[in-house]
RNA sequence: GGAGAAAUGGCAGAGUGGUCGAAUGCGGCAGUCUUGAAAACUGUUGAGGGUCACACCUCCGGGGGUUCGAAUCCCUCUUUCUCCGCCA
C-alpha cells in the first residue's frame, strides 16, 4: 500500500511510472488525495468538538464535587447538542477514512526505475542465461512419465485421496524431495538466514499485510468454520511475524528462511501447461524473506539473486534469469527477478523462483518501521525469494540428469538422499 | 468440550467513574562522579493523527453500550492462565 503523502509529493511521477504496469492510476490518485482531505478536516472538526466536551466534562464535575449542582446541570444540557455532532463527524471521518484505504488496496506498487514496459512475460527481459543443457539419450522422457517409470510420484492415488494437483511422493520420489528441503534450509541458514516452522493457516490481518487479500482471495484456499486461510507461500506467516512492530536500527537486517507446503487453488489456470509437476494445488518450497533499513534494500535484492543463483550452479542446472516487465511484475513489487529452469524434456523454461522487493509497500500494511540512529521513525523494506520452489527444481532434476542406466543426483544432494541414483 | 480467573506502557506491576496517557520497580537513553568501568545519584523515556512548531484529538486485548465524563460499570468477541475431560 502506497503512503498517501509520498502520492501527494510525487502524484505526476508515480502515474507516469505505474503506466509500466499499464495501470491508469490519475482519477484514483485524485479520489485518493480528494478523501484524505476531507478526511483531515472531518477529523479536525471533530476534535474541536471533543475538546469543548471534553472540557465541559472537567468543569462538571469540578462542580459536581463543589456542591454546584444546579450550574452543573445547566452544562450538561450544552452538552447534547456536542454529543450528536461528534456522532455524526465520527460517522463520517470513519466513512472516508474506510473509502481511502479501499482505494488505496486498489493501486499497486510503483515499479522501478529498472522495470521494463510490457504487457505479457513475453516482454520480460532475460538479463543472464547460464549452465549447459544437457544431451539426453534418445528416448528421453517428461518428469511424469520418469516419476512413473521409477515410481517416484504418484498422481492418479494424489486424486483419489484429494484431488488433481495433489501428488503423492513415494519411495526415492519423497526422499529426494526432502533432501532438496534440507540442502536449501542448510545452504540458507549458512547463509546467515535464520531458521523458522511458521503456522500453515492464516487468519485474514496476515492475509491483507503482504497483500493476497484483497487482491488475491480467490486463490486461497479459506477454511470457512475458523475463517482462516491456508497459506499460498510461506511469505505471509513469515513476514507477519512482525506485523504491527516498531523495531530499532539494531533489529536489521532480519533474515529468515523457512519450509512450508503452500497451497493455491490456482483458479482458471487450467490448460495445457499443468502435467506432472508444473503446477500443483499442493507444493513445497523453501522461502527468503529479508527485512532492511531502506538504503539497503536493493543491494540485498542482489545478494538474493546471487544466493539463489549459487544453489542452482551447485545442483548444475541450466537456468536463466529474467527482469519482469511491468505487465508481469506481482501486485506487491517494486522489482521481480524470476529465475527459471530449462526442463530438456519439455522444452520449456519452468518459473522457480521468484525474488521481490517490496519497498515499503508491504511495510505500510503491515506497519512494520524501525528508529533510525536519529530516533525518526521510516518504514522498513521487505524482500523475499524463494530458495526454491521444489516440484519444478524435481522436475528439473529428474529431466536433465536421466541417462539411460537411469537418474543420476547431483553431487551436493548425495549427502542428504544416500543415494546417488535412481534406477 | 465443561468450570473458574485474568488481559494496563519494552518487561514487571498499581489504579476509588471526574486534570489518568496512567503510580512504582526494572530495562533503555543522556548526564554527574571515576584514569576507565561498575555502583550511586540526577534527568529523560509509549504509539497514532494533527501543526512550520505548539495547541488539540485518539489509544489501557478487539468491537459495541451506559454516562456530562469510562482503564474503572454493562454486553460481546478474542487470547492467556488454573482445574476437569479428550487427544497427536
Amino acid at each position: 500500500m502506497l503512503e498517501v503523502k509520498h502520492i501527494r509529493a510525487h502524484q505526476s511521477d508515480f502515474i507516469e511510472a505505474l503506466k509500466k504496469r499499464n495501470f491508469e492510476a490519475e482519477a484514483v490518485f485524485e479520489s485518493i488525495l480528494k478523501l484524505d482531505d476531507k478526511r483531515k478536516a472531518t477529523q479536525k472538526q471533530l476534535d474541536e468538538i471533543l475538546s469543548e466536551s471534553n472540557t465541559l466534562s472537567k468543569e462538571i464535575g469540578m462542580l459536581f464535587k463543589s456542591g454546584e449542582k444546579e450550574k452543573a446541570n445547566e452544562l450538561k444540557a450544552k452538552t447534547a447538542g456536542l454529543k450528536e455532532d461528534s456522532k455524526r463527524l465520527g460517522e463520517e471521518m470513519s466513512q472516508a477514512a474506510a473509502e481511502l484505504q479501499a482505494l488505496l488496496y486498489q493501486v499497486p506498487n510503483i515499479p522501478h526505475a529498472s522495470v521494463p514496459a510490457g504487457k505479457t512475460e513475453e516482454d520480460n527481459q532475460e538479463i543472464l542465461r547460464e549452465g549447459e543443457v544437457p544431451t539426453l539419450p534418445k528416448n528421453a522422457l517428461p518428469h511424469w512419465e520418469l516419476a512413473k517409470k521409477y515410481d517416484l510420484i504418484d498422481f492418479e492415488l494424489g486424486n483419489k485421496i484429494t484431488g488433481a494437483g495433489f501428488p503423492v511422493y513415494k519411495g526415492k520420489g519423497a526422499k529426494l524431495q526432502r533432501a532438496l528441503i534440507s540442502y536449501f534450509l542448510d545452504k540458507n541458514t549458512q547463509a546467515g538466514y535464520q531458521e523458522v516452522q511458521v503456522p500453515l493457516l492464516v487468519n485474514e490481518a496476515s492475509g491483507y499485510g503482504t497483500g493476497q487479500l484483497p487482491d488475491k482471495e480467490g486463490q486461497m484456499y479459506h477454511v470457512g468454520n475458523d475463517d482462516l486461510y491456508l497459506i499460498p507461500t510461506a511469505e505471509v506467516p513469515i513476514t507477519n511475524i512482525y506485523r504491527d512492530d516498531l523495531l530499532t536500527e539494531k533489529d536489521l537486517p532480519i533474515q529468515l528462511t523457512g519450509y512450508t507446503p503452500c497451497f493455491r487453488r490456482e483458479a482458471g489456470s487450467y490448460g495445457a501447461h499443468v502435467r506432472g509437476l508444473n503446477r500443483l494445488h499442493q507444493f513445497d518450497k523453501v522461502e527468503l524473506v529479508n527485512i532492511v533499513k531502506p538504503e539497503d534494500s536493493y543491494q540485498v535484492l542482489d545478494q538474493m539473486v546471487k544466493h539463489v543463483q549459487g544453489l542452482l550452479q551447485e545442483l548444475e542446472l541450466p537456468y536463466r534469469i529474467l527482469r519482469l516487465c511491468g505487465g508481469d511484475l506481482g501486485f506487491t513489487s517494486a522489482l521481480t527477478y524470476d529465475f527459471e529452469l530449462f526442463s530438456t524434456a519439455q522444452d520449456r523454461w519452468l518459473e522457480i523462483s521468484s525474488v521481490s522487493n517490496f519497498e515499503t509497500f508491504q511495510a505500510n500494511r503491515l506497519k512494520i518501521r524501525y528508529k533510525d540512529a536519529q530516533k525518526k521513525k521510516a518504514l522498513v523494506h521487505t524482500l523475499n525469494g524463494s530458495s526454491l520452489a521444489l516440484p519444478r527444481v524435481l522436475a528439473g532434476l529428474l529431466e536433465n540428469y536421466q541417462t539411460e542406466n537411469g537418474i543420476l543426483i547431483p553431487k551436493v544432494l548425495q549427502p542428504y538422499t544416500g543415494f546417488d541414483l535412481i534406477a
